[in-house]
DNA sequence: TTCTAAAATTGAGTCAATTCGATTTTTGTG
DNA sequence: CACAAAAATCGAATTGACTCAATTTTAGAA
């Protein structure tokens, strides 16, 4: 026996989740009241707060999912990167970015972003952040394939440089998430335009 | 006459922000309720709803003060550089960072950063972007001044290159603040370590 | 099957930010 | 010095996230 309790347990995450995802999207993260998450999910106040510590923690999980998705559809390009240092990266955050909307709206990275600061300690602000350097780790790695592959000089400190890149797009996604109109091309060049001073001191 | 209106707007405004500013300090930005605040300020709740939009804009009133002076501090590293790429970038960004604590705690930090990501429309806001999009502009013009000296090469794409040091500080320092634990000379470290990368590529 | 302890659910109650209509103060005019 | 309009002040009422003690459900031992 798989365990009652423990099914129940499941599928009660999965309601609350997909409810507060529908309600999020639809009503923003403000507009969706705990209350009517839990009408939705068809179970009461207190057991969400039995499930999750706080409406931001919800969230947190929703940002979990996709995070760890666009980690997945990067690990392809780390282990076959384009024969390019600019492209290389190019593509790598290209994935990062092209995918952050695909679950998420700007209002929600917004309230993730702000939550995750506002709340380090808390499991979501401890995971969001555990999230980032899992990023900076692939693109540090991506660096390190290329030092191997002989396109990016071998004295390059890979780990100040991943960060530098890491840094740079997420401040860059910051404030793309912070203006509903910006575009998602525009992103990508202005990165691309910054990355190509980096790009320039770093190929063999 | 100068206005009794205008004085007394102008008195209260002060009021408010100093109350703020000792209760932020004392019970963190959470901890200050706004009742305390409006007693300790000698007003009524509604007249601060009245000078402030939300609670986050009186936080915001602060950090504006202080990242105005952290500028001013910055103009004079600006107009009179030292001799070294290196350290030119150290100088300015470690007055940045030596500043930043001096009015406002980490909690705060955290609390303006986070509201500022959540509401990016609201007055604080739109102030908040206005800052990092000044403190941008100032590295941007220490590069030109070092491109003016012949310290950095003239062909260097100035503007990618201020925002790239920029935000490469700016993650920094949100993951500093983060951290009650963390130091400000391992954060000047780590900070100086990155831009090596950077000084490398664009030494004349 | 029956019973008890542990685990989970529930929703009314608490707490604090924010709103808003009634009240007071200031200003400028006659 | 009135007085009326405009500007500010005030705090009680509203709202919504979160708590917690009472109740219900599940597990598993006898």
């Amino acid at each position: 026996m798989s365990g009652l309790r423990a099914r129940q347990k499941a599928d009660r995450h999965r309601r609350i989740i997909e409810a507060a995802a529908a309600l999020f999207r639809e009503s923003g993260y403000e507009g969706a009241k705990i209350e009517a998450i839990a009408a939705q999910a068809e179970v009461s106040i207190g057991t969400i707060y039995n499930y999750y510590q706080n409406k931001g923690d919800i969230l947190g999980a929703i940002v979990s999912l996709e995070v760890n998705e666009v980690m997945n559809a990067g690990r392809g390009v780390v282990s076959n990167p384009p024969a390019n240092v600019g492209d290389a990266l190019d593509t790598l955050l290209g994935i990062y970015i092209e995918h952050s909307l695909h679950y998420l709206s700007k209002e929600m990275w917004r309230q993730a972003m702000a939550i995750s600061t506002q709340l380090p300690d808390s499991p979501f602000g401890q995971a969001y952040t555990g999230l980032d350097q899992s990023l900076t780790e692939q693109i540090r790695a991506l660096i390190a394939r290329l030092q191997g592959l002989g396109l990016v000089r071998k004295d390059i400190d890979g780990q100040a440089l991943g960060e530098l890149v890491f840094n740079n797009m997420n401040m860059m996604f910051i404030e793309f998430v912070k203006r509903d109109e910006a575009r998602i091309p525009e992103l990508r060049a202005a990165i691309r335009r910054q990355n190509r001073i980096l790009v320039a001191a770093i190929m063999a």
